[in-house]
DNA sequence: TGCTACCAAGCAAGCGCTTGCTTGACAAGC
DNA sequence: GCTTGTCAAGCAAGCGCTTGCTTGGTAGCA
């Protein structure tokens, strides 16, 4: 999806697929407006000039990489809120995967860009990704309403939504990988912080 | 605290403090790399050269935005941590003073900018701000502990602040001056999504 | 007379992006 | 087997413009 028409084989050497790594790593680091054309270049070994034979405009870049963020952690929550266990082990499996493509090496840079440089977008492209964000907050709001109907939360409104998936996207400010904490362990804290465990055995 | 040594008077026309708020709100709108001092000239209709009369350079203007934010928004919160009533009200009013530094109009974009343009900084400058937000954490952490002491939350952990912290923060993303909620709404409902009420009256 | 606060002009560097051209791989024609 | 044509992929150079910042001058007030 990311790509629109090509094949997403990663067999040959993708140097489309290079400039978007690049480019996403750079623009989680030093953000969109300071990253330069020549920084994303030289990241993939090229001149100046040669990332324009695969991407119109720097601002497509940005697009890239940002539908790449809203694809990957879009797949990965879908599937853990499809497994089929009791809400409550969902709820859980949603939450790491979510903490695994903000945080894990594989999608970090993807996920942190889509969250932290999407207003650079311009109209268009900005409303295409909020339309994917909107299917994604829904799928987190059933799976609110499922644990509230099975008596484990008190509270399944959209600003208990809200609070949750600022608290989830937050940890990109303050996470590292080489701290103490691992992500199934945070995935875990923060299950146990918003569930009432009193109302279980 | 913002203006190292100059006077905070509100009095005279002070022209460093309209060129900070200036930059302050176009940092916030537009990013710090992608504001221009062309854009905080004309925002205070100034020549593009006139600024660095009062300031040395854009990096510092942003120095003194981010450390206008970090000031009030530590003010407010303070006098709410000591305001001496009960665990649970000081937290509520804690809540209410951080996030109406962060959504009300008078210090939205000095708080935002703090949050979102940290990175810009300079090695020296970050030292600075961190120095500063560790002492206003700490006092989050200080009223965690209150709670806990007072068994009204079961975690009072640095996980459980950063939590809180992420859920609060997030809030800029999608909190609406013009939307349904009141601040004051927002901060009742994120203390009780915490505060478990089962073990109230 | 001296100082504060600013203007008008512009400089050097860097920006996104375009252009004309080269290179290596592969296939068709003879 | 050798030439010829085509194409994807990128290079080298640089264009027009914007950037942060500097400089010399000056109006207005004390």
């Amino acid at each position: 999806m990311a790509a629109s028409r090509s094949k997403a084989s990663a067999e040959e050497p993708n140097r489309r697929a290079d400039i978007v790594r690049a480019a996403g790593r750079l623009f989680h680091e030093k953000g969109y407006s300071a990253t330069t054309i020549r920084d994303i270049a030289g990241a993939v070994d090229m001149q100046s000039g040669s990332p324009f034979y695969h991407f119109k405009s720097k601002h497509d870049m940005l697009r890239a990489v940002v539908l790449e963020g809203m694809d990957t952690i879009n797949t990965a929550v879908a599937r853990a809120a499809t497994s089929g266990k009791s809400p409550r082990a969902t709820f859980e499996a949603m939450l790491r995967a979510h903490l695994d493509q903000l945080l894990g090496s594989a999608g970090r840079d993807f996920a942190a860009t889509l969250l932290h440089e999407s207003r650079h977008l311009d109209r268009e492209a900005q409303a295409e990704v909020v339309a994917l964000k909107d299917g994604y907050e829904a799928m987190w709001q059933q799976a609110l309403n499922d644990l509230k109907q099975a008596g484990l939360i008190a509270d399944d409104s959209p600003v208990a939504r809200l609070f949750l998936m600022g608290a989830l996207n937050w940890t990109v400010q303050w996470y590292r990988p080489d701290g103490s904490r691992s992500v199934a362990q945070i995935a875990r804290q923060f299950a146990r912080l918003l569930i009432d465990d009193t109302h279980r055995g």
